[in-house]
DNA sequence: AAATTGACCTGTC
DNA sequence: AGACAGGCCAATT
């Protein structure tokens, strides 16, 4: 079980983890676990969250309302300036969502892993 | 300073 | 097929 820690250069982490959210192209969404999947994570998908939620602090102008968790609910919602800020976003985008849940998740699901 | 919490996911039973 | 356990590790208490 290839179980990879990347405990130094954890800056460097948080940095190609952030290339790959601003790479996620608009209208569509990808989740935790693919972000970490791509970089060798396996079992990293808490920490894309919390690199996430460092970033909001920090000057990155980040897409993070396109990150959704792997059933496509707006796990992060709370985190945002108002708690439909997400949603807003993404149904601006043409994405349509219902409730706290992305409606047909799998069609605007964006895999890092296969796309780049 | 130790314990808990959390923007999560994948095995295994 | 549904529940549980284990793993990740920074931030907060």
């Amino acid at each position: 079980m290839p179980r990879r820690r990347i405990t130094s250069d954890l800056e460097e982490l948080f940095e190609r983890i952030y290339a790959v959210v601003r790479q996620i192209p608009p209208g569509r969404v990808t989740t935790y676990g693919a972000i970490a999947r791509y970089l060798g994570l396996m079992h990293g998908a808490r920490l894309i969250g919390i690199a996430l939620n460092r970033a909001k602090s920090e000057i990155h102008q980040l897409p993070a309302h396109r990150v959704v968790n792997r059933l496509g609910y707006l796990t992060g919602k709370n985190h945002f300036p108002t708690p439909n800020y997400m949603a807003n976003q993404l149904r601006k985008e043409g994405i349509p969502v219902e409730g706290d849940r992305v409606l047909h998740f799998d069609r605007y699901f964006w895999d890092p892993v296969k796309e780049l």
